[in-house]
RNA sequence: GCCCAGAUAGCUCAGUAGGUAGAGCAGGGGACUGAAAAUCCCCGUGUCGGUGGUUCGAUUCCGCCUCUGGGCA
């Protein structure tokens, strides 16, 4: 029997306390740690998106942090390839990788066989859909998508705009439906010896974290970072710049909106992308879930997920 | 102490010419396959402040009480 390669993966919504565990669960089972974070990935956007700073990593190494500007481009596809270059190669040197982070989609490209077509982003049709969408309607599109591949239109929304597109960009690549593609939709992979946690916590205590670190972010100067970022050129079509955190802060700073209101309307946002991400996760039954709030210490908690974990420790 | 205006969903408020009520925000649930911190869908029962009266029937009308604003002393 072949050996399979280790992957211990640590999810859960934003301020619940990934960052700190996943480092000290590293020290405790030498591992090292894979950023799974759609916004961490940008250089220069740190406040905003909590990003570990060099103190707390404790010499513990991490990948996938800062590894593009802002003003790039990044997929899916191009996460799963580079994460999967490094879980190899920690695997090979005889640690564990740990996966932490709470972007859904990435995670889900590591631990679901995938199988991404190979139809990469082509922003000059997609210009094209969006114009025809805005002169005659999402009818006109959805319509068009419906008569090429009405499997795939059924499970798209009409206002749904970037799906519908996304799924008119495959046909028009490749001659083929989307449908055609994700016939195993969501095969779980078999690739790894694999452990998934879950941290959660109380909703209401959840939220008032979130509060809280928004309070911080902001005294922390992400107003001054976000005014960076446009100073470099950075605009605020950028996909980095509709992170949260960036995107509220933009109205203010252009004097379209005051600062109590902005902080509300951040907090706002961040609380509703927690539940989000907490809709995302409970789906994959694989998830291991711990309450963080039931424990005393990190120490108490990191304990816990060794428990879990000890097939990956043998 | 007196006069006036309020008291309805977690918050701000609307409403019922008497037949137990609905908006916005907040919040909850869900979807998701190369933009994902993005994008999209669905969800509104609450002693209508308390108590007594009129009435077949009161959150609605009347009395009293409590509380909150504002005014006069």
């Amino acid at each position: 029997m072949e050996n399979k390669k280790k992957l211990l993966v640590l999810v859960g919504p934003t301020a619940v306390g990934k960052t700190t565990i996943s480092i000290d669960l590293a020290k405790k089972i030498n591992g090292e740690i894979i950023s799974a974070d759609s916004m961490q990935i940008y250089k220069y956007m740190d406040i905003g998106t909590a990003k570990v700073t060099l103190e707390e990593m404790e010499n513990i190494p991490h990948y996938l942090i800062d590894i593009i500007y802002p003003d790039e481009e990044f997929t899916v596809a191009q996460y799963r390839d580079k994460a999967q270059e490094h879980i190899d190669k920690i695997n090979n040197r005889g640690k564990i990788p740990i996966i932490a982070g709470g972007t859904g989609l990435y995670i889900n490209s590591l631990v679901y066989e995938l199988k991404f077509t190979n139809v990469k982003p082509n922003d000059e049709l997609r210009k094209k859909y969006n114009n025809i969408a805005d002169l005659h309607g999402n009818e006109h599109i959805f319509d068009e998508l419906y008569n090429i591949d009405p499997i795939s239109a059924e499970k798209i929304n009409l206002n749904d705009r970037k799906r519908i597109i996304r799924a008119l960009e495959i046909f028009h690549e490749t001659g083929k439906p989307m449908s055609y593609y994700n016939k195993n939709f969501r095969k779980k992979t078999e690739k790894y010896s694999l452990v998934m946690i879950g941290l959660t916590m109380d909703r209401s205590k959840l939220y008032s974290r979130i509060n809280k670190r928004v309070d911080l972010m902001i005294q922390n100067g992400l107003i001054d970072e976000v005014q960076k970022l446009l100073d470099i050129g950075y605009t605020k079509e950028l996909a980095s710049m509709q992170g949260i955190g960036y995107k509220e802060i933009i109205p203010y700073i252009e004097g379209k909106a005051g600062l109590d209101e902005t902080i509300q309307i951040l907090k706002r946002n961040t609380r509703r992308y927690a539940k989000r991400q907490l809709t995302w996760f409970r789906r994959d039954s694989r998830i291991k879930w711990i309450d963080v709030n039931q424990f005393n210490s990190i120490d108490d908690i990191t304990k816990c997920i060794l428990e879990y974990a000890d097939s990956l420790l043998i």
